[in-house]
RNA sequence: GGUCCCAUAGCUCAACCGGAUAGAGCAACUGCCUUCUAAGCAGUAGGUUGCAGGUUCGAGUCCUGCUGGGAUCACCA
């Protein structure tokens, strides 16, 4: 049953029996009641006041009176101004909780028949993972998430960029300063050691430019001019011929960061079913250049370079293939959207990717369409705002990149610091205690980054953002917690959960429900828009308004047994919720806390 | 300079297709643990939604201009 739908419905035929106007259910614009007033659903006469020459509050009396009088869903109406506020029968209330009760499934949409190709992380493999990388992992893998439970197919995918000129300057540097250190003989992680590579080269390749600087070059000749850039450049053509040595240095250093960067994925909790490596995909999208000159949507300059005019579609004119015949960054792209439908013929395609990117993703998808592809009317740039810190932007050069491990690390030790002094782990085992801080120092810190809008830069202060009390992570954890050891407490005592038929509400009780039954559309909602904030500020008000119902109600000492079995269950389902809304931002949910 | 994005309480964020007296959390203050987990609940205080116009029954939301901040405009990725 959709309470929503169906007051739509009887408002539209309200509408046309009163009023003799034809309006499309869906159409009507239905809004939950604010706090303060009385009633669940909201709907706005204003916009019929004109056309029938009639004033809002009569309009609504009159809707107000013809839905009552149906004997329907709602039990009683009020009109404030121009607002219709509709009440519920707690008939009703029971009906649509008996659905959600039972439901294992519930939140989960019906299949859509199609599919998603999510793509996100990709990160570089010259340093390690920041910040901005976790607000960009979990926003990947929870909107893969909402995907799945919106009813689609849903592929994640990671495209690592392990290849190019930057991945040469940490060779090199390795190369002349490394004295054959492993992440083995100097117990840093393969990723860490490899940016500190990357590091060491521009450190060094600075020191050379003010060498030459001094020595009267210009600045721009000698950033140019600098031997070590000279070095990286010429490995990069030897790793492009595939000489043995470079590809073997390559391989190694590549083999580290990829056991660094797994453990950080999975300390992380996110995973891909596919992942394309760029050394394999950077020559890709050549043929394409060809299809879009034939198709007249590219042209060839004189000096043989290929470019796009979109200066018709408010974009500038962009190359796309060098003049020497090599590939540039969109051009690789281009090959690789291709690729992707080819391995997994997708409706839509979310690139998850920071904002600073719009341009060049407009013109990508721009080209997509003007080259006539099927799928293009489904890429998507999931575009996030950066994440800043209380000293402004993170800068390597200045070593205010907050790491991710690092970051990871103090959550945990800070989670395991406030369960201690709360002394909440008494009957723990040494290892359940580590996991629990773990799910709190990661509940904590996915829900502080995911409950932003995306598309919105964000601040973070790495001394005080994070916190565990009102609007966060471990708030809501707690809230499943607190249900868990009531429904341990219901099983001991052999009280069985149940929809009961017929009982009088408490208003909290009516919240509860009624915010149950919004998780279908909130799960909608977010994949279309693809944005978890919106789950994870449902998650927030379901758990706050459990949490109002756990101080005002009482459970076990309550009498009435169907009462009393009837909390239980109404715990239970929102426990369950819980647990779903939260999984889809990549949290768990845990038993105890 | 061109294009795009942003500006809401002291701080961090909400506000669904334009709807009611703009909401939460943190910080501050006041109550509430002999009862299901106080990482909690209830309350007080805190706002000219950057500025100036416009559109209309109604604007934080749409339009124009301005101010401030950011991104981008590479034969880099």
């Amino acid at each position: 049953m959709n309470l929503n739908e169906y007051i739509q419905g009887a408002l539209a035929a309200a509408l046309q029996q009163e009023f003799a106007i034809e309006v499309a259910a869906a159409d009507l614009v239905l809004q939950p009641t604010k706090k303060e007033f009385e009633g669940f659903y909201t709907f706005v006469c204003f916009p019929y006041a004109k056309q029938l020459k009639k004033s809002p509050v009569e309009i609504g009396t009159k809707l107000g009176e013809y839905l009552v009088a149906e004997n329907g869903p709602v039990s009683a109406f009020n009109v404030v101004q121009g607002f219709l506020n509709l009440s519920i029968s707690d008939q009703v209330w029971l009906e649509l909780f008996a659905t959600i009760h039972g439901n294992e499934n519930y939140g989960q949409l019906p299949d859509k028949g199609q599919k998603v190709m999510v793509e996100y992380s990709s990160p570089n493999t010259n340093k390690p993972l920041h910040l901005g990388h976790l607000r960009n992992n979990f926003l990947g893998y929870s909107i893969a998430e909402i995907l799945k439970m919106g009813g689609y197919e849903v592929m994640k995918t990671n495209v690592v960029n392990n290849r190019g000129i930057h991945i040469c300057k940490s060779m090199l540097a390795y190369q002349l300063f490394g004295n054959n250190e492993t992440p083995a003989t100097s117990d840093i992680k393969g990723d860490h050691l490899v940016g500190k590579y990357y590091v060491e080269f521009d450190k060094a390749y600075k020191a050379q430019i003010s060498e030459l600087v001094e020595g009267g070059m210009e600045k721009e000749k000698a950033e140019k001019e600098a031997p070590l850039l000279k070095q990286a450049e010429a490995m990069l053509l030897k790793w492009e011929e595939g000489d043995p040595a470079t590809i073997g240095l390559w391989e190694m250093m590549n083999s580290w960061v990829y056991a660094g960067f797994d453990e950080t994925y999975k300390k992380m909790g996110v995973n891909f079913d596919k992942i394309y490596y760029e050394s394999d995909t950077y020559l890709l999208g050549k043929d394409i250049i060809e299809e879009g000159l034939e198709k007249g949507v590219f042209y060839r300059r004189p000096d043989n370079s290929v470019w796009i005019d979109l200066t018709a579609d408010g974009l500038d004119e962009k190359l796309v293939l060098r003049s020497n015949g090599t590939s540039v960054y969109i051009t690789q792209d281009l090959g690789l959207a291709d690729l992707k439908a080819e391995d997994f013929p997708m409706q839509k395609s979310v690139y998850v990717v920071g904002n600073e990117q719009d341009y060049h993703f407009k013109v990508l998808f721009l080209i997509m369409q003007k080259l006539g592809r099927p799928y293009a009317s489904g890429l998507y740039h999931l575009s996030y705002g950066m994440v800043d810190l209380p000293s402004g932007k993170m800068k390597s050069r200045e070593g205010t990149v907050v790491d991710a491990d690092d970051l990871m690390q103090e959550m945990n030790d800070t989670a395991e610091e406030m369960t201690k002094e709360l002394g909440k782990i008494d009957g723990f085992t040494e290892e359940e205690a580590k996991a629990l801080y773990h799910t709190l120092a990661m509940g904590a810190l996915k829900y502080f980054l995911l409950k932003v809008d995306p598309k919105k830069r964000m601040l973070f202060n790495p001394q005080e953002s994070v916190d565990f009390q009102g609007n966060t992570g471990p708030y809501i954890q707690y809230n499943h917690a607190r249900i868990r050891s009531i429904l341990r407490k219901a099983a001991q005592l052999e009280l069985t959960p149940t929809a009961p038929a017929a009982i009088d509400l408490h208003s909290s009780e009516r919240d509860l429900i009624f915010t149950l039954s919004q998780f279908p559309q909130r799960v909608e909602d977010a994949g279309n828009m693809y944005s978890p904030a919106l789950i994870a500020q449902y998650a927030y008000d379901l758990a706050k308004t459990y949490s109002q119902f756990f101080s005002e109600v009482p459970i076990f000492a309550e009498e009435n047994l169907d009462k009393k079995q009837f909390r239980v269950a109404l715990s239970k389902a929102v426990a369950e919720v819980i647990r779903k809304a939260m999984g889809l931002l990549g949290v768990t949910a845990p038993e105890r806390m």
